[in-house]
Formats: C-alpha cells, structure tokens, sequence
DNA sequence: GTGAAAGCGCTAACAC
DNA sequence: GTGTTAGCGCTTTCAC
C-alpha cells in the first residue's frame, strides 16, 4: 500500500483493507465473502470501505487458494469446416442461452475455438489449464472418440450432440434420428417420391438425421436417399447446392435440408431454377432458426429447443462438478408446418 | 506426489514433474516456459516427461504470480433491450471473428453478458476480477457515460461502436452517420421522397445512422423523417413493424432500417400487406449480414466489414495492453446495391 | 469474533 | 545451467 493516488489510498488487495479498517486480511476475506462468523459492525465496516475504494478479491487468488475458479469453459471444435462453423447461427443462439444460464448460476464462461486437426491435444489443454471448473463442448463434430477418451478421466465435461449407444460421455441433444424421420414423413404426406438429403453426412449429427428420413424412405418403399454434400459456409454452399439442383434437376421432388440455413440457401437456388417450392419440390429445414419464418414461402421444419437445451448442458454440468452422475439428456424435435412442404 | 493411479505416479504440479526429472521446480519452469538459459537434454528430458503424464502448469498460479492473465474479457452490455441482443447476428459474427483473432494472438476470450440496469458496477467488476489482462466491449448499449468513466483509470479497453467528437475512449466502429447519408442518398435516387427510420433511435449507433439520413433529407429539401421505433428481438419488432405500416400506410415511400434483421421484417410485413418494393417503398439495410441475400428480393444495404472490425479491435487492445495510446478507428461503411432500393 | 500462519502452484530474482 | 528462495493475493485451519 502506502501507494497514493489523488491523494486517496490505493487499495487493490485485502490486505491493503485489512490495514485500512483495523483488522486482519482474514478477517476482510471472512466478511467480504459472507461469511456468517463476523461481527455486524465489523462487517458493514469493512464493506462500505470495500464499496468506497472500488475494492474486489482477485480472482485469479482465491481462485487457486480454494482450487475453483468460477468459470466454464465452452469449446467449440471445427472440425469438418473450419472457418466460420462458429458463426453458424445455431451454436451462436446456443451459445447466448449458455451464457444466459451460467451467468444465472454464478459461472463466468471461457470460449474457446479449436481446430481439432491442427491440435489433437485441444480438449486436454483446455481442461488442464487449471482455468475451468468444467467444460462444455458445443458439437462433436468429428470428435468424437477424443471426447470419449477424455470423458473416462474427467467428470466435470457435458457436450452438445448426438447420443450413440452406450457411449461414455454425458450429451445433451435432440433425437436427431426422430427429427429425421418426422421431416421425412411430412416430406412424403406432402407427396415427396425421391428423396434428397442436403448437407454433410459425416457429421454426426447430420448422419442421424439422414438415417432417420432414411428409415422412413424404407418403410414406405421409396427409393433410397440421394445424398447431396455441402459445406457449411453459405458461400461454398450456395455453389454446391447450384451445381447438386443441375445435376439432379426433375428427379427429385423432396429436400431434406441438414439445417434452416442450407434450407434457406437451396430455396433460393431453386426459386432461380424456377422451380415451385412445394409445388414441384418439397423442402424441409432443421433448427427453426428465426429465418425459418422469413424465406419465401416459409420453410417447414424440425424445431429443437435450443434454451431448453442450454439449461441442460449447464444444469447436468453443474450436477456434475458436485459429484453427481448423470444420464444424457434426449430432446425431442418437433415438426413445425409452414409452407414449403 | 505419493499419490498413484493406475500404478502410475500423479503428476499434476511442476514440483511434482520436478521430483520424477530430478531437478529443481525451476528448471521445469524455465524448460516448459521456453527460457533459453536450459540445457538441451534437461529440457527435452522434462518435456518428454510433461508429455508423457500429460502435464500442463496450471494457468491460475502462473497468472496470479507474473500477473497477466492471457485472457481477453468481452462483453456485452444488454442496455435497452435486456433479451436476446447477444443473439443479434452482428454481435455474434462480431464475436466470432474476435475469438479468431484472440485465439491467433495467444489470448482467451471471457465472455460476460451484462445488464448495467440491474447492476451499476459491470464494467469495474470485470476489470477489477483481476482474470482478465483486457476488456473489448461490444456495443456501447446506453452506457457512453459509464465507458467514458472507467476509461479514465483503466487503458486496457477498446469499445465497438459509435465515435463522438473528443471521446475518451478508444472505440472502433463504422462511420455510422456516413452509412446512414449512404443509404438515404440511394433511397433518394430510387423515387423516395418521404424517408421513414427504422429502429431504436436512441441507441447511440441507430441516432448516428438516423442523423446522417436526415442530413441528405434536409440536404434535398425532403420532408423531415419519421421514426419508427422498434425493439430489436424479432418478435417485437414484426408487430411493432406492422402497426407502424398500417398507422403510415401510403404516406411513406423510403425505409432505411437500422439493421438487416430490421430490413427483413419489414419486407416481409410489406409483402404482407401487398406493397409493392421496390416499386411503392425503396427499403435499404444495414450490416450487410447474410440474410441481405436472401430475401425476397435481395436487400440493399449498407455494409460494415465485421472482420476488419474484429481485427481493430484486438490490433488496438493488444497496443493498448502493451501501454502504446491508441486512437479511434473509424471503417468505411459501403453501399451495397442489390434490389429493394 | 478475530489474528497468525501456512500454503494454493507457479515464476523470477539471486546465488552459485 | 541450475537450485534456492521469496512471494503473487487470497482462504482457511488453528489458536486464543
């Protein structure tokens, strides 16, 4: 201390205070943390000081005292499509909702991009920085056998995704397989014969999705699915769903698109093919993204609840950090109609 | 130590590593933090030993002892509209491309939402937690006077937003006032006469769009403009949009709204009613974010380049960190043609 | 109810 | 080159 600034003390650690108000720092960190053991006038002493010099306990500190930092760590892994897979419109709502809820719970939230491929090591690094109480990993992306692996030794780890069976990590997700199968049946009531699925179907949660609408096609004797690959950029997409529509142009009659933004993007690759959505093709989105509502027509698609989602990634997380086991979390998606199918 | 699992030594500190390398905990930081003065085989000795038990020092303690963290706090002041604006498209691209850039330059990213009405103290609290070594905040909200403050006594900080004449602190933003003369001048050369605004004008950015609007409507000798305020979650604005149609139908021939996502719903609430755009109503963005393209038909609209933006904004933290003083950084914004003005 | 003291895990002088 | 030592600012026994 002794330090001065416009003439006023500066008071930047407990101790500084302590000096300030006649105690002892322990007991400054007694009554600034609430603690029940402190004399009334003692406390609210120390309090208006603590108010009056703009004083807060460093974090960084207590955080390595008490071995708990107050902060989850979220991570996003680029896997497929490195660029810009974090401004997908879905992580970034999902992400708002986490932020949402962890504020709520205390927790302030470390974000992390990774590039799985450049950094095989990301999740470990990332859980052993000693920075995080726990970590939420937003997609599996192709990840996941690293998640696996790590999710034998660390508890404290709940992820975004799809759910294989008997898999080790906690996952919270929608019924991407369910999801598939009510788009594919919508597609099909609205007179769908040959069947596409726009999107990249290596990615977990895409596949489930696919094997889904799949299953349907099956049982109701359509021919198999055509799969149309794409990137998730809506640059490379836009090009790539042109160049699918050529090639494929009159034989098929229903899209099952991966998400609301490809949905979008093959919407108006049709429109400049001229072809009537749903009059000659039928077209189902995934997500329910708020642009869902604003193409021309109005997309039909597969709504996951991303808050309720939020609420349970960070509801099992914290569950998690006080020891607790727990199951994955399924949400059910649901069919919404407008008018593309 | 002592401690074994899976008949192998726990190493979770660098006194720990220290004892199975037969040095001293210095040695091991000096190695691991890349110092020069080590030698050769002791460092790779004590990596390979690192790598093997899958060791990394723990970033609380190293921060709280060299005091700098490696962290970059964000955030986002949720002023007038508390919900939702984190999940504005803008913010979240914003966010995006600063998690590139943080993560490119060695730094992490802490994420805070903020509701200053609800709590005076946001920005000193963040600052003040002693776990961050910088802080960008996006959005300047209604909080100009609060920002101006702190910057007083703290020169880690970089703002996106609005530049007003002889600010103190060091903002980025786009030449809101230029992007808002841009768009009124094109809604002129289009056929409109009578210029409505769309959006909160008394968020500090949307006034500087208006302003400018208003400049080149004075500057024609045009009627004064009308504001028509909104609310920035979608579901708002699509009613708000609505009754402001039906209260100004006909007597308004030119939108200039304050974002894309304002844009958006209100083409699509003037489809609704049948007006015709561009014929009877010029309407013209802003941002330039996805969706520009594709509505129907695809906006016009003011672009400001959000990756310039995010790289200003860590490039002037980084300098600032580093105790260079930094001016503003002003970006162009750019006129966009596409079909609705 | 409060003080004294011992660290949390790491780094940076300072010795040698 | 490497070991030793003294903290970074805080919390938490353990005394009293």
């Amino acid at each position: 201390m002794g330090e001065e600034r416009h003439g006023r003390t500066v008071v930047r650690t407990i101790t500084d205070l302590a000096r300030l108000a006649g105690v002892s720092p322990g007991t400054v960190s007694r009554a600034l943390a609430g603690k029940s053991l402190v004399n009334a006038k003692t406390r609210a002493r120390i309090e208006a000081l603590a108010r009056e010099h703009g004083f807060r306990p460093n974090q960084m500190a207590s955080g390595l005292r008490r071995q708990r930092t107050g902060v989850i760590g979220v991570a996003i892994p680029l896997g497929h499509d490195t660029r810009q897979q974090i401004s997908d419109t879905f992580f970034m709502t999902l992400l708002g909702h986490l932020a949402d809820e962890l504020t709520h719970e205390g927790y302030d939230l470390m974000l992390r991009r990774v590039v799985p491929d450049a950094d095989g090591d990301w999740l470990d690094r990332f859980i052993g920085s000693g920075m995080i109480d726990g970590v939420i990993v937003i997609g599996q992306s192709d990840q996941f056998a690293r998640i696996e692996e790590v999710a034998e030794g660390y508890r404290p780890m709940v992820v975004w995704g799809n759910h294989q069976e008997g898999q080790r990590h906690c996952v919270v997700g929608s019924d991407n397989r369910l999801g598939g199968r009510l788009a594919a049946e919508r597609l099909i009531a609205a007179g769908a014969r040959q069947i596409a699925f726009l999107g990249d179907a290596t990615a977990i949660e895409f596949a489930a999705r696919r094997a889904g609408a799949a299953d349907v096609a099956a049982r109701f004797g359509l021919p198999p699915l055509v799969t149309l690959p794409t990137h998730l950029s809506p640059e490379r997409a836009s090009e790539e769903i042109a160049a699918h529509l050529a090639a494929h142009a009159g034989r098929i009659d229903g899209i099952f698109a991966a998400t609301d933004t490809l949905a979008a993007l093959c919407l108006t690759a049709l429109r400049a093919r001229g072809v009537a959505v749903p009059g000659a093709v039928r077209l189902v989105g995934f997500d329910d993204l708020p642009i869902a509502r604003q193409t021309v027509p109005p997309l039909t698609t597969i709504r996951q609840d991303i808050a309720a989602g939020a609420r349970g990634l960070v509801d099992l997380l914290l569950r998690r950090i006080a020891g607790e086991a727990t199951e994955s979390l399924i949400l059910p998606p649901e069919l919404v109609v407008r008018e593309t199918a």
